[in-house]
DNA sequence: CAGTGTGAATTTCTTCACAGCG
DNA sequence: CGCTGTGAAGAAATTCACACTG
């Protein structure tokens, strides 16, 4: 359909979804490029390239139906069903993660953690099993998983992505800094917090600059 | 000195860092562009002309000093000295990084915690105190405070930021999927987990691309 | 006439390719 | 000879500006 909807243009797409909840949630039925541009911080005519390389198109005169963005963007975002997730290092951060409800809210359920501590494994952390590496197989399986979240300690990050993989999980969340090595059929995006304070930390010394959101693309 | 670091640069110098850091490590001396660019994930090309941009030069026909890399990237970034933060929410979020020894160890100890909720101000968590709001002021002059984390729910989130900047704090690092509206002299970086989610979504549904890091740079 | 949709200009970023240095 | 440093080419992304439509 579309010659390609650009990386750019993915990463702006969650800004836009949320911005058009939000204005819904206000009971709004349509929006013009300019105030939904100002709600997810980009500029006008970015937005409408955006939004027309995934085919939404608005009214002229009047703007975009709120309605029609949040269902279009969501099912380009594949955000149509559920994606249960495994939490892969059941540690402080991994805890967290499982706790905070923000996956299961946003259509990401945690179907389970892993870890390799004896003392944790058979546990329950907020009512979700905690399973020895081995039962990885079996809980792909079984649960449908396709999106492995990682937050062991760095070292052994590698492991766990590995291990992920040789399961059939293609989907990676990387909260570790280790930057992990996978296979090119395998999609995986990394969070880490030394890095964005460091960014932060460069912005704050220099003159800051405004770079307002989450970095680091890299490529191959 | 510099015309200019440029922003996809900045993005890019924690993972030379790391990688350089990982490098002399292994008691290696110097590295060419190209083994350095495959350790932190990008373009030998590109390495060398970010390298140069921050007058780094290295040794044609050896490569670069290891040892001058992490100390001038270091430099660059300003981590030559510690930056204490304060983390606003000590619900689960917060409580995790704030255990997660990840801060300290980088050069960002966490000073303090700041929470509405009576139950937990006056406590610790993992030694760190458990202030009330309305000493942050206090706390920011005393610890010399320069950056504030935010793991509030997301509808208190433009609160917090407005209190952190009202003390003067001029750099936030966001957990939440709010948006924050800050002065254009904060700089402001965030972090969502739901944003990283959707565009992991977007890339397992159509064919596999490989964006390797975190996204989402917004302009004004 | 307000606001989209988009050619064209511009800016920014990446990559090539190679001269030249240690 | 290996590898940097960089001019120049190329690709991608952003922004302008305006014709055009509901």
């Amino acid at each position: 359909m579309d010659p390609a909807i650009s990386d750019a243009t993915v990463g702006r797409l969650p800004a836009y979804l949320r911005a058009a909840i939000e204005l819904g949630a206000q009971r709004m039925s349509s929006v013009s490029s300019e105030r939904l541009a100002e709600e997810a911080g980009t500029h006008p005519a970015t937005l409408r390239r955006d939004l027309a390389s995934l085919d939404i198109t608005g009214t002229r005169g009047v703007g975009y139906d709120i309605n029609y963005l949040v269902s279009q963007i969501s099912h380009v975002l594949g955000l149509n069903q559920q994606w249960p997730v495994v939490i892969v290092g059941a540690g402080n951060l991994g805890t967290a993660l499982a706790n905070y409800g923000g996956f299961g809210e946003r259509g990401f359920p945690v179907a389970a953690m892993v870890d390799i501590s004896p003392e944790v494994v058979g546990t329950e952390i907020g009512g979700i099993p905690v399973l020895a590496p081995t039962d990885i197989g079996r809980l792909v399986e079984q649960e449908d998983i396709l999106v492995g979240v990682i937050t062991t300690p760095a070292t052994v990050a590698q492991e766990a992505a590995d291990l992920l993989v040789s399961h059939g999980i293609r989907s990676i969340l990387n909260f570790t800094t280790e930057l992990l090595d996978v296979p090119s059929d395998v999609t995986c995006r990394s969070v880490d917090i030394a890095t964005e304070l460091q960014i932060l930390s460069f912005y704050r010394q220099r003159g800051r600059a405004a770079r307002s959101g989450t970095g680091i693309p890299l490529s191959s």
